[in-house]
DNA sequence: GTTCCGCATGAATCGATAG
DNA sequence: ACTATCGATTCATGCGGAA
């Protein structure tokens, strides 16, 4: 049996095994890439991915609530000039598990990895795939409104001159009309696409994804007291993103290093938070 | 015998038959979606798309160069509160066919098409996907370049200097290289995603891509005098894109409707370049 | 105390070289 | 022929020391 706000350090398939059925609300996490995290995970061959996931996949579906949402993070890598196809097999391979594809949403990384090749550009851009167990999933859409504050000022920004020039589009003429669809409202509901940058390399604790992109799903897809559950835990962002936001958090880290980390950052924010508390 | 410089009113398997190998440099095209345009192409139902799109793509590679590219702009619509998965059987079939599967752009849009669910948001981007018959095809990334981020403009104020410095530390042979490279750099490549509007430059008629989207595939994958195809030209973006940037054009297009706007569009557009022609 | 600037560092990919 | 390793390429970001 697990614990509540609690971290593991194993494989993820045995621990999932002790794990209740319907437990949890949701689930989000950015598994190994194929041929990546090789001192962790081995490095699954692209080719071998899929037959890697599904067990895996397996558990997570008997572990969420039947109201639950599980969102992947994934991004196939290239191999021998090819975009690999191991993303969307999964995606067919996941539905006849039983999964819903719900969604795509897009992760637009606005610092994405450099460099050049005479056949591709840089990829900036990474799917997070939302599946559901059923059509009647909970979803909190009010939770992630933006302001029209911050929606003219982020369109604004993309005014600047620069922008202008890199997007090489009339948004200066067609800006006024689109704008007078919201003029007069206090928030707007997001898209599909979330325009982040990654965590810069040599900041003190790196991470694969930025926090804001968990924070982003758990208030849309939970409410306060739900319990989030991250299989590939990494650093810790997800769980960090649960204890800022109220969510109980399940943890499931592999490599002893990552555990470590993980447990030092997570403890540090627990003590935060209780002399935060202590305070008022 | 298809002539260059023309648009063809009929169903695209038909006059493609009559269109020779190896004929033309780049495809770009957004095919009608399932169960959209019903009045045209039947309203192809998203279970038998594939099925309906694959003669079509064999043409394609037809009569594709060896060296040429072929875009293709589609985006999977919901079924039953799913994403459906035609989309990833396409490209799973379409690589049977012997097209390799090279990138996957993301057409993010600035300012997508209002409306809320109670399940999902707004939807604000396209899949822009790829495909090649070789991993030798050409390619001009010099022709899309865009002009640097606003940190350069604040950090980069003596580029020079600091480029100065680190080329002088290597060692000669590289000498102006790297120089020419850096100093007064004030461009760098794109990413695979393209942030642009959706505005079209005509709005007698819905559903086409902005002009922007077939200029910037024209630049990269093509060179001035080469032939670009549409084989679903709708009112003939792609082709008055192809005349804008000096290249040729073949489209296609079944509904009577749709070929007549696009005639006169392009007429119009050409009368004027000549018109700008003859005054110069 | 601000602002400025040098520097290291990436969920990467390709081509050449080596075994 | 086929796999493994390595160097070259690229640009946005945060930290820390300097002005």
């Amino acid at each position: 049996m697990l614990l509540k706000d609690s971290i593991y350090q194993g494989d993820c398939l045995e621990i999932l095994s002790s794990c209740p059925n319907s437990f949890v609300d949701l689930i989000i996490t950015s598994p190994p890439y194929a041929d990546q995290r090789a001192n962790s995970y081995g490095g699954i061959a692209p080719d071998a991915y899929v037959e890697w996931f599904l067990p895996i996949s397996e558990q997570l579906f008997r572990v969420l609530k039947p109201t639950g949402t599980f969102i992947i993070n994934i991004k196939e890598k290239v191999v021998n000039a090819q975009r690999h196809t191991y993303v969307l097999e999964l995606i067919l391979a996941m539905r006849k598990q039983g999964w819903l594809w719900t969604e795509e949403f897009i992760w637009h990384k606005k610092n994405c990895h450099p460099g050049k090749w005479p056949n591709r550009f840089r990829d900036a851009w990474e799917r997070l795939l939302q599946f559901n167990k059923s059509k009647q999933f909970n979803m909190y859409q009010d939770s992630v409104m933006v302001p029209v504050g911050d929606w003219a000022k982020a369109r604004l920004k993309n005014l600047s001159e620069t922008d202008k020039l890199r997007d090489n589009s009339k948004v200066g003429s067609g800006f006024g009309k689109n704008v007078s669809n919201w003029v007069g409202r206090d928030k707007v509901y997001p898209t599909n696409v979330l325009y982040l940058a990654t965590e810069c390399a040599n900041k003190a604790h790196s991470a694969a994804f930025p926090i804001d992109l968990p924070k982003w799903f758990i208030n849309l897809f939970s409410q306060p007291g739900d319990i989030i559950l991250d299989p590939f835990l990494g650093s810790g962002t997800t769980a960090l993103a649960a204890i800022q936001l109220s969510r109980h958090y399940l943890g499931i880290e592999i490599s002893e290093q990552y555990f470590q980390l993980a447990k030092s950052l997570l403890e540090k924010e627990s003590s935060q938070l209780s002399l935060f508390e202590s305070t008022i």
